[in-house]
DNA sequence: TCTGAAAGTTTATGAAT
DNA sequence: ATTCATAAACTTTCAGA
């Protein structure tokens, strides 16, 4: 299993992955091209990337200001590890939570947060705030966002 | 172009966007089926949705550990507004760099970072704290990650 | 991993709603 | 204006090598 992982991450697999990272959607046969393979050699290329766990997924990418959610926040939660369970099962219910991590320091927990407005922010934070003392920080920008691609140096 | 949205985002514009979050190399066949459309009727919606930009790409996702990037963090930096331009190129410039947000709040910037090894975290946070303060969270676990899911309600 | 053929998918066209 | 049905072009998949 990790023997053929190895080989799979040669140069070509790794073309393969920063391809399919910047389109998804592009045919075997083009894609074949761009990295030196023949478009049924490319194809089981991709499908042991997929079986061995390497590519998780494909997924359109939509804009959340045309949808209706253009505020995004941070949430940070200081609170007592007898919460916790209570915090990531209120963190996966609520639609409004983008990501919930765990982090080390003296907040338990980091919840990035889309909203429509800012208002709405109010709602999302007296949910949590029971279990501890919160602190909000509004994105006003966001200048960078590799955060789907991983840099295969 | 408002009016064009609107009819774009009906149920079926809304079903389209969910398949396709979901999997982005779905065949229009397919998709068809499950919205109640015919392949070309469905392949004209997708279309017009990446022509208005609500469908801005088509992205494989690849596993971070796997690839060697275990490592997650977020740094937030309390810095000074002269410095904000230096700081903006340097997040782009750094591939560890997987997000740079502008905050409101204390700190200026929430930086997310990705690296092999915590002792690499090192490296990346010596870049920033020329310009301010840095305050280090290291990720320990991620409960939810729906970063790439706009929620359609 | 490749070539070549079979199956399936996308795209273009013209008709129907 | 949008959708559908059909056909042509292309892509994926399955052989055999």
């Amino acid at each position: 299993m990790d023997l053929q992982k190895e080989k799979l991450l040669d140069g070509i697999g790794r073309k393969i992955l920063t391809a399919l990272q910047e389109n998804a959607r592009i045919p075997f046969s083009r894609l074949g091209k761009r990295v030196g393979l023949s478009a049924p050699a490319v194809a089981e290329r991709v499908k042991r990337l997929e079986a061995v766990g390497i590519i998780k997924g494909y997924h359109a990418r939509i804009d959340p200001e045309l949808m209706g959610r253009p505020v995004t926040a941070f949430i940070q939660l200081v609170t007592d590890t007898r919460y916790y369970p209570a915090v990531k099962k209120l963190a996966a219910d609520l639609t409004e939570i983008q990501a919930c991590h765990h982090i080390s320091g003296e907040a338990a927990f980091m919840l990035q947060v889309r909203v429509a407005e800012v208002a709405d922010l109010e709602a999302v934070v007296g949910r949590f705030s029971p279990y501890g003392q919160t602190r909000t920080a509004i994105v006003l920008s966001t200048t960078v966002d590799k955060r789907e691609m991983v840099s295969l140096g």
